[in-house]
DNA sequence: TCCTTTCCTGAACATTCTGTTCGATATCTT
DNA sequence: AAGATATCGAACAGAATGTTCAGGAAAGGA
């Protein structure tokens, strides 16, 4: 028997590719004009060997999302050096700004997906983990010191974080992230 | 030589029997999803004649979306009597609520294309029609107060206020546009 | 190194959808 | 009624999808 199957260099290999490939297209086109036959194309791949990884082209899609939010969201748990805060860690606030630091930092792979026009499921990949941090990390309860619902809150606030971002993305990230993350203070207080 | 062509009746029945179809199938299935064979089985219609009337897929979806906002943003201009407001005419937030007021009562229609799940053109269109409103009978300069900049407010107050639309209708409509106006006003503040 | 397992290849295939064309037919306006 | 116009329906080329299979390549274990 072999060890984890994923291990082989041959799956990695063109696990890679194919991702690369897909990536690389999102930078030209949007989403839904990208075909199969594009991405293996680029990639360097036969025609099969796409449908023995992945089921779909929205498949593919939900996997390079997922391995995104890898990294945004995993960065702020893990003890990163790669930015100073003052603190120590442990507030939303400081959380936030850290995912935007992350964002800035690998700018060109989010910038990809960021802005192609249909990535919804990217979105809405983001709002579900932005509102598990949330929940876990967030202030007591600003929803009942304004006397709406729990849910509108939450869905209010995590909606503004992920418009400020969008806003952001769309500035070309002109402002820093304690700038951007002082807007959004302003306008949710 | 003839009248306007557009009076012509078989016109008018093809395009309505196309865009009837074609709402009734985002009921069904995701846009995407939906073929032009889909649609022109459901109407009834030729498959040249949808080309005829339509350029493509996205062409109809524009024309979809198109239809929807003159409904929508034509009923707050002209002094509708279906809904009394204690005031005379004006501010923005009573616009809003009318707004609110004009979804629920076409209810049926708007949420099929609300909750289709790719209809960001959709909601582009939205946004971009509520800054209009919102620069014409805003109030002065909220972003000024908060220290933000005019445009990222604009974007954060206009997005804060689909979502509550979207929050709204994934929420059935249950509590009145009144209501929800005040979440939105309260968060907003 | 050799051997077995696993993966990739490349071509072929049946389906489906697209967007266009055209003559025949139905329906409109005047 | 007559001429103008829209629709029908079938056919077509082109492209994309998702599947299959046999042969070759490359990985890991012994």
């Amino acid at each position: 028997m072999y060890g984890k199957t994923d291990m082989d260099r041959r799956i990695q290999k063109t696990r890679t590719a194919i991702m690369a490939a897909f990536e690389a297209l999102l930078t030209e086109k949007r989403y839904e004009q990208i075909t199969v036959q594009d991405i293996i194309n680029r990639a360097n791949v036969g025609r099969s060997t796409f449908y023995a990884h992945f089921e779909t082209r929205d498949d593919l899609l939900k996997y390079t999302c997922q391995e995104l939010f890898e990294h945004v969201f995993n960065a702020h748990l893990s003890s990163e050096k790669s930015h100073d805060f003052s603190g120590g860690e442990g507030t939303l606030d400081m959380m936030l700004t850290h995912i935007l630091y992350h964002l800035k930092d690998d700018r060109q792979r989010y910038l990809r997906i960021f802005s192609c026009e249909s990535a919804d499921l990217f979105w809405r990949y983001f709002q579900s983990q932005l509102e598990v941090l949330v929940k876990r990390y967030g202030a007591k309860d600003p929803a009942a010191d304004k006397k709406v619902p729990e849910d509108y809150y939450m869905n209010y606030y995590c909606s503004a974080y992920i418009e400020s971002v969008k806003w952001w993305f769309q500035n070309n990230m002109k402002i820093s992230p304690e700038e951007l993350a002082a807007y959004f203070a302003r306008v949710t207080v």
